[in-house]
This record gives C-alpha cells, structure tokens and sequence, in this order.
DNA sequence: TCTGGGGTCCTAGGACCC
DNA sequence: TCTGGGGTCCTAGGACCC
C-alpha cells in the first residue's frame, strides 16, 4: 500500500567507512609495521622480501621509480602530507623514508566480502559503495529509531571487528545518506557519529563545501568565486542565485544538500552500465613510432575486456575508447554496433573503427577500451519486452584474439 | 620525475521518427 | 509549403567518486 505519508516518513541511516582500509589490511598480514608511516600504490614491483633470518625488507619511497599514485597510506604516512591520488614520486619528496608497498586487490576484496557478510548478517538492507564502504538503511532495525541507531551502529562496529580480525570502520548515521557520509568522516577512525536535522546548522555549516559529496575541485573553486566557502554560506544563499549560476539541476540540488535535504533511496543491487579496461604506458608512446607496442596493448586490453565481460555474464552493444595525450588531453569515441556481442575481436575490430576517428599527432599517455550498452546473456536468450536483437552465434565466446590477427589500427 | 584504474551521472547537439 | 513539438538514440566531453 502507498500513502501520501511515506515519502516524508523519517529515516535511519548509516554510512559505514573502514578506516585506512588497504593500509588496515596491509598490517594484518604484516604487524611488524604497525606504528610506522606505510603507503600503498606505485604499482606491483615493490614486493617485501623474507630474508633469512625471517625478518622483513621493504621497499622505501625513496626508492621508487615510475609514474604510479598512492591509493592509501597509514594515518602515520597522512601526517606527512602524503594523500590519495598523490603521484608517488612527489610523495616520497615528503616522506622519503616511508614504507611502500604494492597493491593487492584481491586481499582487499576478500576482506571486503568479510566485513560486508558480517554487516549484512545484522542489517539486510546495504548498499555497495565500492570495497571499504557501503550504505545501511536502519528504518525498519527494531529499536534503532529509538536511539537514534546508536545500539545496532556498535553491533556492526564490533560485527566488522570480529569478521576482520581487528578492522576498524567508522559510522555516521543520521536521517539521509547525504549527512551520514559527511559524518563518518568525524571522529575518524573508529568514529561513531549520530546527527539530526536539528544539528545542521552548528555540525555542517560551518564545513567547507569541498567536504561534501558531490561538491568536487571545480565546483568548490566555482563556489568560492561567489564568495560561497563553507555549506552555510550555500545555505544562506538565494536558490534563485544557484540555479542561475550552476543550473537548473546542480543549483537546485545545492540548496537542497546545504539543507541537509536528500531523498535518495538505499539501492541494495544494480546491474553495471559499463565495463572498461584502461592501461597507462611506462612511457609516452607514439601511433606511428610505437605502433606494433601500441597494436599489442590495444590487443591485450579488448581480450581482458572480452574475457570481464564473459567472467561477469554481459555482452555490449556499445565499443568506446579512450586516449589520454602527453598532455593529459583526453579523447574518447564510441561505435554502437548492430548487436550485442562478447567476442574480442568483434571488440577490437569497432574499437578500432573508433580509433580511426582520432587525431593521432601527439603522443599518447594511456589507452583504455569500455564496453557499455550491456546486456545480461539471461535478457539476450529471453528478450524482455523491448527486445535487445541479436542472434545466439553474437553471443557466444570465440576464439581468442591474437596479435598476430592482421588489424587495420595505428595506420596513422 | 607530478598526476592510476574503474566506475556513474549529466549535458548537449544532431539524427530520426511520429 | 510552412510551422511545431515530443521522444529516443547516438556521440563527445566533463565533473565527480572510490
């Protein structure tokens, strides 16, 4: 039954952030770093080595070489400037002596499912925001509106401790995801923070616009053109103002989140809209000097794409490409095909057509494929109602591509 | 010696159809 | 012959997030 009421009905949500996450799982698997500044990214060349004795060597910032970033480091790392998204060369200018060590996605991923199994063993209503983080809807959690979701908030604290062995997270719950993933960020790590409406202007006006999500580098400098800074100073302005500024969509939804207000629904499964495969080369490469490397990895990327694509059931009916220029320009074309299809050269042959469309004079700094338009195998064999077309011959996997197949690509 | 890889959503113009 | 409008698909770019 629907009533007018429920769309207003009050919430209970929580964000749940693990703390330093791929730092946090690095020091399970090696304690004797605990305590010590440890940064993880750059790449996978940088492994610790057992010596002899059973002791460990690892690599140090300062000696790396290469153009990788650093994905997360240790609160004792942060303390020196270090930060996400930071080139690891510029890093290790602040923190020579740091710890680096290679990413391991897969352990991260494991101890993902640990954390998120135990999570929904308490709170069935989740929804996946990549590895360390996910949205909980605690409406319906008996007695949780009660306290505000204090109680179950230190039931999924102690629940992803026990599942991890040691992880911390940190929790924000209030009335909407909006506000709830501002406040897992406070009192980190091994935060817990509950906050009403009622709290907005003293806990969030006074937050930089930046803080919040959705308000990224360009719109935050845009904001602060108009001498908006913080959320309040979004907040006191004329909505009329944002709107005419930032546009009908954007300014409204600035209004709307500087007032705590967000009706987005906790969403426990969505089928992907694309899948993509992206490399950047050790070095700039050039279409004509660098073709057959270039051919190479282009090969290599649409049979990875073709094989995600086979591995998570989908075929595309949307080949796109990506170029990013020595100068960090970035180019992408796509080729909507006739049919669906998961075969790698069907992949690489559009790709390929979408890469006669670009200009290629300048180096290139990276090459990625992306497969969008996707359709389940489940929906090609059984067309829902607005048949996806395509024949079952499109939809089986084929011999793999070879290198060695005479492509036309790179004819610059 | 800056700046990874994998995503989502929005905008906007043109084609094409009714 | 002229005058509109709505809807969807395709393509390119860009902001933003983890």
């Amino acid at each position: 039954m629907y009533s007018l009421g429920d769309a207003a009905a009050a919430r209970l949500i929580a964000h749940l952030d693990m703390d330093a996450f791929y730092a946090s799982v690095e020091l399970l698997r090696y304690p004797d770093l605990r305590g010590q500044p440890v940064v993880i990214g750059g790449g996978r060349r940088h492994q610790p080595v057992t010596n002899a004795d059973g002791t460990r060597s690892y690599a140090r910032m300062r000696d790396y070489v290469g153009r990788g970033v650093i994905t997360t480091s240790t609160y004792e790392a942060r303390a020196y400037g270090v930060h996400s998204a930071m080139g690891v060369m510029k890093a290790a200018q602040l923190a020579p002596d740091a710890i680096l060590l290679p990413i391991d996605f897969d352990e991260y991923r494991r101890y993902s499912r640990l954390f998120k199994a135990a999570v929904h063993a308490l709170t069935p209503q989740v929804e996946d925001r990549g590895v360390d983080e996910i949205y909980i809807d605690l409406t319906d959690v008996p007695g949780a509106l009660a306290d505000g979701g204090r109680a179950i908030a230190m039931a999924l604290k102690r629940a992803v401790r026990d599942a991890t062995g040691g992880l911390t997270c940190s929790i924000g719950v209030t009335p909407n995801k909006l506000l709830s993933k501002i406040c897992s960020e406070f009192g980190k790590p091994d935060g817990l923070t509950l906050l009403t409406h009622a709290d907005i202007p003293a806990r969030i006006w006074p937050l930089a616009a930046r803080k919040v999500n959705g308000v990224g580098p360009k719109a935050a400098e845009k904001l602060a053109g108009h001498g908006m800074h913080t959320v309040g100073d979004i907040a006191a302005a004329d909505p009329m103002f944002l709107v005419e500024h930032f546009g009908k969509s954007y300014g409204a939804w600035l209004h709307a989140m500087a007032h705590g207000r967000d009706e987005r629904p906790v969403v426990t499964y969505s089928e992907p809209k694309s899948i993509s495969r992206e490399t950047t080369f050790d070095r700039d490469l050039h279409a004509v000097r660098d073709r057959a490397a270039l051919s190479a990895i282009f090969t290599e990327l649409c049979e990875q794409l073709a094989g995600d694509l086979l591995r998570k059931g989908y075929a595309t009916k949307t080949v796109g490409i990506k170029l990013r220029f020595d100068d960090f320009r970035i180019v992408t074309r796509d080729l909507t095909l006739p049919a669906h299809t998961m075969d790698a050269r069907a992949i690489r042959r559009a790709a390929g057509e979408c890469l006669k469309r670009v200009d290629l004079t300048k180096r290139l700094r990276l090459l990625g494929v992306r497969a969008g338009t996707l359709a389940t195998l489940a929906e090609l064999v059984a067309p829902p109602a607005h048949g996806v077309e395509t024949s079952a011959a499109e939809t089986r996997p084929q011999r793999a591509l070879h290198a060695s197949d005479n492509l036309p690509l790179f004819d610059a």
